[in-house]
DNA sequence: ACAAGATTGTACTGATCGGTAAATGTATGT
DNA sequence: ACATACATTTACCGATCAGTACAATCTTGT
């Protein structure tokens, strides 16, 4: 009665197709091609069809983020060291702005609008668990959100912009800036 | 003997088609009800079809921000009024995040690796614009590199962040505070 | 008015799209 | 061994894709 081996095996391989293609452009030829499996067999894990394998790629991310960086954000009580890992998770999770985060993409055409609540969420979330952690770190309530709001979305920015000039220098350039604005934040 | 009347007209239209669903997205029926011309009218003033399209539109994009952006901060004198004029050109541009950064788009997934190059030159003249302004405005030379790169970077992630919490007032927040952040580096 | 050229609508191509159906294959528990 | 449930292959569906061909229409200079 094994059940599910390989659906939860496939999904890495299904991100990793959204991710370079794009929902729209991840034909079911190309994440057939990615996940070795044939299109019955995607059809048989996900019979909702490309907006399914879609939803079970962002519910691993999010599961991954919310390990990773959402709840040690909520629950730190050393901020500092906290924020740090985080960056470094961030760094190696985008693989320096080479990786695409998908949950950006999906806001930027109308392929995404399907899945807007969940975008919305994560990013919310991480929002206001790095706001949080800031607290933590006394740093005054006025600037935690914006400073928050500032890191995400310059991380967003620092892979478009690593992407564009196909140069990972400026997304670990741009984040180790940001890196030390959020440390010097939190030990004034 | 009127040739091109219509080509250029019809540009604007193919833009906001291809921001909205992206260049695979936009399909010539998309096109062809975004411009009201008949696919016989775009392929007549287009032979190159899509990425004919897609390189008329990133022209027209290319030659606003030269106007606009660019070649006002390459010769700025008073480089704290040219900054000023384009954070207020970009909040317009971008209605507050609400418009996506077509250029931006195009770094995020293989359908715009065609336009690596110009996307390329696009960012890079940007920073060094700025970068140059900075510059005229007496910022370290250690600093207006890093400054420039920020503040393009930031740009294209609030467009990103606005779109996914659905609220532009994180645009216009994001960027007040690069702003604020320019102007403190030049009159520091 | 008339001819030349620019513009448009319509119909078509072959390829690919997402998705379905059914037959076949494979593993497992009894 | 055998039945059952899961997995995979293969073939197929109608719709839509980008692009082409061409006839019909409209502009414009003379």
């Amino acid at each position: 009665m094994r059940v599910l081996t390989n659906r939860a095996s496939a999904v890495p391989a299904l991100a990793e197709a959204f991710r370079e293609h794009g929902f729209e452009g991840a034909s079911l030829a190309v994440l057939s091609k990615a996940t070795g499996l044939g299109k019955g067999s995607l059809y048989n894990f996900f019979p909702g069809g490309k907006e399914e394998m879609m939803e079970a790629v962002l519910a691993d991310i999010d599961h991954w983020f919310c390990e990773k960086i959402f709840l040690p954000l909520e629950r730190a009580n050393d901020p500092a060291t906290a924020i740090s890992s985080m960056f470094e998770y961030v760094t190696a999770y985008f693989r320096s702005g080479r990786r695409v985060c998908l949950l950006g993409c999906l806001t930027l055409n109308t392929a995404g609008v399907e899945f807007a609540v969940i975008v919305k969420e994560y990013f919310a979330r991480w929002i206001s668990a790095l706001s949080h952690c800031l607290e933590v770190g006394k740093v005054s309530r006025d600037f935690t959100r914006q400073l928050a709001e500032e890191t995400v979305s310059g991380i967003q920015g620092a892979i478009v912009l690593a992407r564009a000039l196909d140069d990972d220098a400026t997304f670990n350039r741009v984040l180790r800036r940001q890196h030390s604005a959020l440390i010097d934040a939190i030990t004034a």
